[in-house]
RNA sequence: GCCCGGAUGGUGGAAUGGUAGACACGCAGGACUUAAAAUCCUGUGACCAUAACGGUUGUGCGGGUUCAAGUCCCGCUCCGGGUACCA
C-alpha cells in the first residue's frame, strides 16, 4: 500500500473529531489518573512555529501511551490570549483586540488540529473569555483579602487578622492602614520603568540589561505611578522549601532558588553621631565588623537628608539627582567604576566604638536589605574597589588560608581583597568585651550574632532577593481589576456576584496622557455611584499577562463551571499536574508566580495540593542552520547555494560557513510547520521533532532529516499495510524477540521522555521485519500499537487494515515477555589490557571458570598472549572478558 | 564576574564504568527504468596495509583513579543559556 499521508491523516482527524475520541470522561473512579499539560501558547499573528509542536508532540505521545496503559488522561489546550500585540494592532487599525485574538486562536487551533494532537477540545479555554477572567478577578479578590501569618507560615483570611490594640486606639484610618499593610495585594506608589514608546509601564523583568524595553527595544525611564503590588516575598520560604518536593530539572530548581535569593546574616544597628536615629544595615558577614571602615547608604535611602551635613549637601544632592537619572545601562556600564559621595557624617562601629564615615553610593541598592551597608573593603570586592578609589582605609581582619606568601602579605597589608575563610586577627576590643580572634568564619559569625543580640545591637536575619511583584499594567487588553477608588479615598473590591467586570468597548485604544491606561477614556464605564450617592472611579490598570497563566491548569479541570471556579471533587481527583512540558524561558517567572498563587489558594483551602506541577520538563530550543562568511557576516539562507556539501554565497560566490542559529526573519531560516506537513505529513513532522535528539537539548532543524523519518513511515506503511506480508500462525523466534525487545524499549523510553531512541528501536524492528519478509498478524497488530503514540494517523490506518474495528487509542499497550528476550549465547568481547581483540560466542550459562578456560583455549588468545602467562583475568558474565598481560 | 548546561564521524545523534559511533541523514557503488524520480540492495570514523586476513589510532585539551574511562575525579580551553554591584 502506498503511503498516502494526506488521505490517511485527514480521515483519522475527522474520525477523532466526529467520535470525540479524546474527550476526557468525567469519571473520578479510575484510580489511575494522569494530568498532562503543555504550556499554553500566546496565539500570535504569525501562527505556529516549529518550536511549538516539539513540546506538544512529546506530551501527546505521553498522553496516548498513558491512555493505552489504562490511565484516565487529562490533556487540554487553551490560549494565553491577552497581550500587547493585539492592542497595538487595535491602535493602528481600530480593530477590536478580541477580533484579532479570535482570528489568531482560530489559526492556532487549525494548525494544532492538523498535527493530530489528542487534546480534549471540549475543555479549550481562553484567558480573554469573560467566563474565564471572571475567575482570575475572583482570585485577585482572594489575594487582596489574605494576609500571611509568619508564625505558622500560612496565608489566612484578612478577617482573622488581629489588629494590635495600640493601633486600634489610633482610630479607623490607622486600622485600615494596618490591615492594608498586611494584605497580599496592595495599592501604592511605586517607582516603575516606563517605556515612552509603548507608553506602558514595564516590569523589572521586561527591562533588558542595557536599559531597553524587551518588547520594543526603546530606552525606558523611571516614573512614579500608583500600582498594584503582590507581596510574593512573604512566601519566599515556602516557595523555596517546595522546590525540594517536586520532580523538576535541577537546573530549573537552581534558577528558582537563585531568584528567590535567600541569604542569612544579621541586621546591625549603627548609632550615628549627632542623630538619635540609628542606621541599620544588613550583612551576611557580621563577623567582619572589625574590618568595617566606612558605611554606604543607597541614594534613595530615606535618611540621606538627615545624615548629610550642610557643607556636603550640594554635592550629595547633585549625586542623588544624577543617579536617579541613570538607567540600568549606566549602572551596569559604570559597574567597573564605582561612584559615590561623602555625607560629612560619621557612624560608630558598635564592636570598637570607632568613628567611621558614611558615604552615599549607587552600588548599594535600595530594594535589597535595608538599603545601607557596612563596608568591609578587606573582605568584600565591591567595598575594596570603592575604598581604593576614594582612599578609605582597608583593615585586614582575617589571616587568609593561602599558601602563596606574597599574596598573603598583600592581603594582610590591605592591598588585596580576601573573601574566603581564615583565622581572625585584629578582632577584639577591651572596651566592648568582644573577641573572636583565632576563630574561623563559621564560628565567628555565630559568636558575633550572639554578642549583638545580647546587647540589643542587632539580630540574626534572613533576607531574600525576591521583590514585591508589580501586578498592574497601563493597558487595555488585560483583565480589569475588580476595584473601585472612592472619592473619599476608600478602596473597595467588587462582590463575587458582580463578576466578571467586563472591559468596555472603546473608540480608541491609545493610552491616557499621564501614563494611565486606555481605560481612563471609557467615561461611562469609569464612574460609579454607590447607594448613598458617593462617587467612585474604577481602577484603570489591568492585570499583567501572567495573571491568566498563573492558574489556567486549574480551570482545565472544570472549564465550563458557571457556579464555581472548579468543582472541588474534580480538583482533588486531577491535581497535581503530573507532567508539565514547556520552554525553559518560563523557568523562573511563570513557574514562580504560578506556584505563589497556588500556595495562597492552598492555604485558603481552595486547592488540595501545596505544589501545582509535580514533574516539569523543558524542551530544548529548535535552531536552524544559518550561513556566515569567513569574517562572520551573516548571509540570508535564500542567497546560499549548496554544492557537493559546501555552501557558497550565490552561484560561484565565496565559500560560506554553516552555523547553527536561532530562526529569524533576517536570516531567512524560519521553518514553517505547514510546509513540512504539506510535503511529508503530520506524522513525519511529529516523528522528526522527536527523532532529532533528546527532548531537552537545543538542536538544529534539518529538512533533510525529515526525509529519514518519512522514509521510515513509508516503509512501515508499505510493509504492514500489505496483507501479503502478514500471515496467521506462530511467529518466528527472532522476530518475536525483536518485537518484545521493541515493546520493552519503547515503554521505558516513553516513561523517561527519551523519544529519539524509541523511534530508533522501531526502525530497527522494521528493518528486521523487512528482512524476514513476513510477520504474523499478531506481530503486526502489536507493532501498530507501539507506533500509535508516535505516528497515530498511520497507526490507526494500519490497525484498520489489519481488520480491527475500533480506534486503537484505548487499546491496551502490549505487554512484553521476558521469556522471549532470553539469549542462549553471548558474544563475549575479549580484551587484552583493556583493548578489544576478538569476540567469542559462549553459552550464557557458562561459569567464570569455564569462560576463562574457553577463552584461553582459543587460538586468537594464544596469539595475543604471545607465550606469556596472563597476570589477571577479569570475567564479567554476559558482559566482557579482560585479560591482563604484563610485558 | 557568578550560576547552569554542553563538546563523540561530513551532519543530527547512540552508548547501566565493560565491543565507541546504534538509528538516521549525506555520500559512493549496484539493481529496477529508455531516462529521471521513487523504491530496493551493498558499503561508509580516520590512517596504514592487503588477493584475503589484519593492524594503528580515535569521544575538546592536560593529568589522575581503575583490570577497564566518552562515562568517575582534578586542572584548563572553547561554545550555548541564565543573571547583573543582592552586602
Amino acid at each position: 500500500m502506498d503511503y498516502n499521508f494526506n488521505n490517511i491523516e485527514k480521515k483519522w482527524q475527522k474520525y477523532w473529531e466526529d467520535n470525540k475520541t479524546f474527550k476526557t470522561p468525567d469519571d473520578l473512579t479510575n484510580p489511575k489518573k494522569c494530568y498532562i499539560l503543555d504550556m499554553f501558547p500566546y496565539p500570535s499573528g504569525a501562527g505556529l512555529h516549529v518550536g511549538h509542536p516539539e513540546g506538544y508532540t512529546a506530551t501527546d505521545i505521553y498522553s496516548r501511551y498513558k491512555r493505552m496503559k489504562g490511565f484516565n488522561v487529562l490533556h487540554p489546550m487553551g490560549w494565553d490570549a491577552f497581550g500587547l500585540p493585539a492592542e497595538q494592532y487595535a491602535i493602528q487599525t481600530g480593530t477590536h483586540p478580541s477580533i484579532t485574538t479570535k482570528n489568531n486562536c482560530d489559526t492556532f487551533r487549525r494548525q494544532i488540529k492538523e498535527l493530530g494532537l489528542s487534546y480534549d477540545w471540549d475543555r479549550e479555554i481562553n484567558t480573554t473569555d469573560p467566563k474565564y477572567f471572571r475567575w482570575t478577578q475572583w482570585i485577585f479578590i482572594r489575594l487582596y483579602n489574605t494576609w500571611f501569618d509568619d508564625t505558622i507560615q500560612k496565608g489566612r483570611p484578612i478577617s482573622e487578622l488581629q489588629v494590635p490594640d495600640d493601633i486600634r486606639k489610633k482610630g479607623p484610618a490607622e486600622t485600615v492602614k494596618y490591615i492594608d499593610s498586611r494584605r497580599l495585594a496592595y495599592y501604592d506608589n511605586a517607582q516603575v520603568w516606563w517605556c515612552p514608546n509603548c507608553r506602558i509601564v514595564c516590569a523589572n523583568e521586561e527591562v533588558l540589561n542595557d536599559g531597553s524595553h524587551e518588547k520594543c527595544g526603546h530606552r525606558v525611564e523611571k516614573k512614579n505611578l500608583k500600582q498594584w503590588m503582590l507581596r510574593i516575598p512573604l512566601y519566599a520560604e515556602r516557595l523555596l522549601k517546595g522546590i525540594d518536593t517536586v520532580d523538576w530539572p535541577e537546573g530549573i530548581k537552581d534558577m528558582q532558588r537563585n531568584w528567590i535569593g535567600r541569604s542569612t546574616g544579621a541586621e546591625v544597628d549603627f548609632s550615628v553621631e549627632g542623630l538619635a536615629e540609628k542606621l541599620t544595615v544588613f550583612t551576611t558577614r557580621p563577623d567582619t565588623l572589625f574590618g568595617a571602615t566606612y558605611m554606604v547608604i543607597a541614594p534613595e535611602h530615606p535618611m540621606t537628608g538627615q545624615i548629610t551635613v550642610k557643607e556636603h549637601a550640594d554635592a550629595v544632592n547633585d549625586y542623588i539627582k544624577a543617579s536617579s537619572l541613570k538607567s540600568d545601562l549606566d549602572r551596569t556600564d559604570l559597574a567597573k567604576e564605582k561612584t559615590g559621595v561623602f555625607t560629612g557624617r560619621y557612624a560608630i562601629n558598635p564592636v570598637n566604638n570607632k568613628r567611621i564615615p558614611i558615604w552615599i553610593a549607587d552600588y548599594v541598592l535600595t530594594g535589597y536589605g535595608t538599603g545601607a551597608i557596612m563596608a568591609v573593603p578587606a573582605h568584600d570586592t565591591r567595598d575594596f574597589e570603592f575604598a581604593k578609589k576614594f582612599n578609605l582605609p582597608v583593615i585586614c581582619i582575617q589571616d587568609p588560608d593561602v599558601q602563596d606568601s606574597e599574596q598573603k602579605a598583600r592581603i594582610l597589608e590591605g592591598n588585596e581583597c580576601w573573601t574566603e575563610d581564615g583565622k581572625y586577627i585584629n578582632s577584639s576590643d577591651k572596651s566592648t568585651g568582644i573577641d573572636i580572634n583565632g576563630l574561623n568564619k563559621e564560628a565567628g559569625i555565630q559568636k558575633i550574632i550572639k554578642w549583638l543580640e545580647s546587647r540589643n545591637l542587632g539580630t540574626a536575619r534572613i533576607n531574600y532577593k525576591l521583590r514585591d511583584w508589580l501586578f498592574s499594567r497601563q493597558r487595555y487588553w488585560g483583565e480589569p481589576f475588580p476595584v473601585i477608588h472612592w472619592e473619599d479615598g476608600e478602596i473597595s473590591l467588587l462582590d463575587d456576584k458582580e463578576l466578571p467586570l467586563m472591559l468596555p468597548d472603546l473608540e480608541k485604544y491609545l493610552p491616557g496622557d499621564s501614563g494611565e491606561s486606555p481605560l481612563s477614556n471609557a467615561d461611562m464605564w469609569l464612574t460609579v455611584t454607590d447607594a448613598k450617592g458617593r462617587k467612585g472611579r474604577r481602577e484603570t490598570n489591568t492585570m499583567p499577562q501572567w495573571a491568566g497563566s498563573c492558574w489556567y491548569y486549574l480551570r482545565f479541570i472544570d472549564p465550563k463551571n458557571d457556579q464555581l471556579i472548579f468543582d472541588h471533587e474534580k480538583e482533588k481527583y486531577w491535581m497535581p499536574v503530573d507532567l508539565y512540558i514547556g520552554g525553559a524561558e518560563h523557568a523562573v517567572l511563570h513557574l514562580l508566580y504560578s506556584r505563589f498563587w497556588h500556595k495562597v489558594l492552598f492555604d485558603l483551602g481552595i486547592v488540595s495540593t501545596d505544589e501545582p506541577y509535580m514533574k516539569l520538563f523543558n524542551q530544548g530550543m529548535i535552531l536552524a542552520f544559518a550561513y556566515e562568511t569567513e569574517t562572520g557576516m551573516k548571509i540570508p539562507a535564500d542567497q546560499v547555494v549548496e554544492k557537493e556539501g559546501k555552501f557558497y554565497h550565490g552561484e560561484g560566490g565565496p565559500l560560506l560557513r554553516q552555523i547553527v542559529a536561532k530562526m529569524s526573519k533576517s536570516l531567512k531560516n524560519v521553518v514553517n510547520p505547514d510546509d513540512v506537513t504539506s510535503k511529508y505529513g503530520a506524522d513525519s513532522l511529529r516523528l522528526y521533532e522527536m527523532f532529532m535528539g533528546p527532548l531537552d537539548v537545543t538542536k538544529p532543524w534539518d529538512d533533510k532529516g525529515v526525509k529519514g523519518v518519512f522514509n521510515f513511515l513509508g516503509r512501515t506503511c508499505r510493509f504492514f499495510g500489505s496483507l501479503e506480508n502478514i500471515y496467521e500462525g506462530p511467529e518466528d523466534p527472532e522476530v518475536l524477540k525483536g518485537l518484545h525487545h521493541l515493546i520493552k524499549k519503547a515503554e521505558g523510553d516513553i516513561e523517561n521522555l527519551r523519544f529519539n531512541t524509541a523511534i530508533s528501536a522501531m526502525m530497527i524492528f522494521l528493518n528486521l521485519a523487512t528482512k524476514k519478509g513476513k510477520v504474523s498478524h499478531d506481530t503486526a497488530c502489536q507493532f501498530a500499537k507501539v507506533l500509535a503514540p508516535f505516528a497515530p494517523h498511520l497507526a490507526e490506518e494500519l490497525w484498520q487494515i489489519l481488520g480491527n474495528k475500533n480506534t486503537l487509542a484505548y487499546e491496551p499497550w502490549p505487554v512484553y515477555n521476558e521469556e522471549y528476550l532470553k539469549e542462549d549465547n553471548f558474544e563475549y568481547p575479549v580484551s587484552f589490557n583493556g583493548k578489544m581483540r576478538f569476540s567469542i560466542l559462549l553459552p550464557v550459562s557458562m561459569s567464570k571458570e569455564e569462560i576463562t578456560k574457553a577463552v584461553l583455549a582459543d587460538d586468537r588468545a594464544k596469539k595475543w598472549l604471545g607465550g606469556s602467562a596472563p597476570s589477571n583475568i577479569i570475567v564479567v558474565p554476559n558482559r566482557i572478558v579482560n585479560i591482563v598481560v604484563k610485558n
